[in-house]
DNA sequence: ATAAACTTTCAGTAATTTCTGAAACTTCTG
DNA sequence: CAGAAGTTTCAGAAATTACTGAAAGTTTAT
């Protein structure tokens, strides 16, 4: 389980990023270990590539596995545990922005919302109301967005990406297009 | 400078999210507090509302002008600077999607170009090159297409989010809209 | 030029997060 | 069921990140 002075330089760099994706320093270097690797690699193999305890390891691939981007795969007759990417990139991409999902804007939405039903007490509360109303709606349309861009599969984000500045023009005709679709403005 | 209640729960939920919104507590209560006071408010009013040092003040506010989330606002025949929000709730929504950008995904699409300009060694070389090709297109879309959100502007995007699920309806038309467009499938 | 009002910097401390490794646990095998 | 092979847990150590407060720095007014 050598690895190549490529995936070294890939898995060091993943490692630096992981903070910034939302997970730490190691879980970002399993996870480009495993996405790297095209044989399912094990526990242990981890450990030794990356020079981690066997007891971090465990908890990165947990943590791994509870974000959906990594599974345990069955190599029969073989007594250990073997790991392998829960998808292709697009998948593991797609798991990424929903888990941050939940932990960067659920629990917020979930309190703008407690927050908006009480009657405010003075002037300024109102005004502060305003304001969380509009975090509020932008939030929502945000993660309505990302849902529906999920349900597009690649392939479709694909065209629309490669579309460019025509989803703008694109807009201006929908009307035409989509005749029965709610009309905003 | 009191704080209300609610604005006081506000401030502290942002600054338990700041962390995962790539700042810190304190940072984050900061923000929240500037954003939801209609006032502009000075340092000194910052650091006694929210119990926390003058330099941590400094410094939570120097870093919220390098996102470009709050700038200063002079008030004329006061000495001291007041600071109020760099913009509207979507502006400030953008340049936060903006500032991540640069720190969660330019650092390694800039990686991955290198590391897809050495040939490939072996084998186990090429199928990691491979992988790290998609990787590297699939954040150049995210990029692209992130871009191209912000030049809507909020009220188109409203348009395309209300849209919903039409969104996949009008691309599989779109040829017989745009007929110059890029065709991708 | 001096002083008052205010801001920034930064060395040291505090708080938090991550990692290790030994012990406990779980399977499988003979 | 004994023990070998493998995994997980978790208390404490190490590393990182955030915060304080006193000293240095700026700016304005006189």
């Amino acid at each position: 389980m050598k690895m190549t002075p490529l995936i070294t330089s890939a898995v060091m760099h993943f490692g630096e990023m992981g903070s910034r994706w939302g997970f730490n320093r190691t879980v970002g270097q399993i996870l480009a270990l495993i996405v790297l690797n095209e044989e399912p690699i094990s526990a242990q193999e981890v450990a030794d590539a990356l020079n981690i305890s066997r007891g971090n390891t465990s908890m990165g691939l947990k943590e791994l596995q509870s974000w959906r981007l990594v599974k345990q795969h069955h190599v029969p007759g073989e007594r250990k545990e073997f790991f392998i990417p829960a998808g292709d990139i697009w998948t593991l991409a797609n798991r990424v922005f929903e888990e941050r999902r939940k932990r960067e804007i659920d629990p917020t939405m979930s309190l703008l919302r407690d927050l908006l039903l009480d009657a405010p007490a003075n002037e300024k509360e109102a005004s502060a109301q305003h304001k969380l109303n509009e975090i509020h709606d932008l939030l929502e349309s945000i993660t309505a967005w990302s849902e529906e861009l999920q349900n597009l599969g690649p392939e479709k984000l694909n065209t629309l990406m490669k579309l460019g500045s025509g989803v703008g023009r694109m807009l201006e005709l929908k009307d035409k297009l989509l005749p029965g679709k709610n009309s905003v403005n």
